[in-house]
DNA sequence: CCGGCAGTGTTTTCCAGATAACAGACAGGC
DNA sequence: GCCTGTCTGTTATCTGGAAAACACTGCCGG
């Protein structure tokens, strides 16, 4: 069960280092505030504009990307630690070109650019924070490009359930249940592929005892873990 | 015409704050070193294990990812300001997923992990170009798994043509020609697409009259930009 | 001058998976 | 109870593009 290697280190100080400094900070940095975002809140929507980084502390963020014909693709999940936001700062921020929606309750710190830029220039041990940050990102999506370019749809559908359990995984006694629910139709988002196809897989899984999973909720049995 | 746009300004400076200041970091980071990399060589192949950084000043590079079934896939072209190399340090670099080849002649820094966390630590205004290094890379691939998940190949080819002309071309009697030369395979692996397809689809280009090619040169005419 | 090699052009076959369309199933609200 | 809306399950059809297979066009070295 190797699966459950642990997290990167170093991101699980930030809450700290923030807690400890967040009253300091409000006074040079006007703009940082900590805000609560509910379940299924947008941070922002594609085509808005939006200046501001988000800091996330605790939860899940997706980020998604509406195509033109209407589907839905989700680019990236990110949890605590990760940063989202614009970086060139010309012309006050333009369209973001993809959404950003709360998984569950998200806790984070909003930050102006400019204040972010001034943070992170009078505080260099915060800035290898922000790297692992973007890394983690850009290997999430890194992965998922080779996955999709080398995978069939059913390997991708089990590789996102064993990444899913990891996030969101709670020991339950058959196996890791998931504590958010997801439709099939966002599973297949995240799997980039369409929802009819994931629907049959998933019940083929199920009928070969890997998973369980209702209407509202989703549980890999430890079988699972032992098949692939 | 707008297809030209000029690139990021900010890394453009990042040569001459090196320049001015390499002899003297060169005392306290010891690692630094400016090297020359030759046409197709390889900064470090896929499975490698190389915990240095690589600072490219001039050039391109090349980042693909060779899969199980022997197929190359192409995930970003880096050009100067860019920043390949692993963060986490632990146990002195794992294994690199893909491979960084020089496409045409190539200068970088090359900078060992730690003398690199040094250097941004100490040096808070470099930290920023680094972030907008790994945000524009961050941009091309979820620019490329957007264009491979709803873009059938075609588009794709004249888009990625495109964008070669912005990194490569130079000014022609009938339009924009390549300074490099790609072979099909290779420009099929930049597009995600079989050689085969990529060749019939380039021969309707031509023509088409909005390309022309030979063996060793590529020239994107005047008429493909009003198309497209 | 003749292999041999590396890249190109084209065609034929085949299939994963998109799309569409519809029939349950369940959950509110009225 | 019945209507409505949102999910799930399944099947029938269609197609983009991968894969394979081969002929063609240089070019380079002996």
């Amino acid at each position: 069960m190797s699966y459950f290697k642990s997290t990167n280190t170093s991101l699980k100080s930030l809450h700290s280092i923030f807690e400890q400094n967040l009253q300091d900070w409000k006074k040079d940095y006007a703009s940082i505030r900590e805000v609560e975002i509910p379940d299924k809140d947008f941070l922002y929507r594609q085509g808005d504009r939006c200046a501001d980084f988000f800091w996330i502390m605790q939860g899940i963020v997706k980020l998604s990307y509406l195509t033109l014909q209407g589907n839905t693709l989700t680019l990236a999940l990110l949890t605590r630690g990760n940063i989202i936001g614009h970086l060139q700062d010309n012309a006050a921020g333009q369209a973001m070109e993809d959404s950003a929606q709360a998984l569950g309750k998200v806790i984070c710190y909003r930050i102006g650019h400019d204040d972010f830029r001034r943070l992170i220039a009078s505080r260099a041990d915060l800035s290898w924070l922000v790297f692992e940050s973007m890394d983690s990102r850009q290997r999430q999506v890194e992965h998922k490009l080779r996955m999709i370019l080398t995978q069939p749809v059913e390997q991708r559908v089990v590789a996102t359930l064993l990444e899913l359990a990891q996030l969101f995984g709670a020991r339950c006694t058959h196996g890791y249940s998931l504590e958010i629910f997801l439709t099939q139709q966002e599973l297949a988002d995240l799997v980039g592929a369409s929802r009819s196809v994931v629907s049959t897989i998933m019940n083929d899984f199920r009928n070969r005892g890997m998973l369980d999973y209702t209407r509202d909720q989703i549980c890999i049995n430890d079988a699972a873990f032992a098949d692939e």
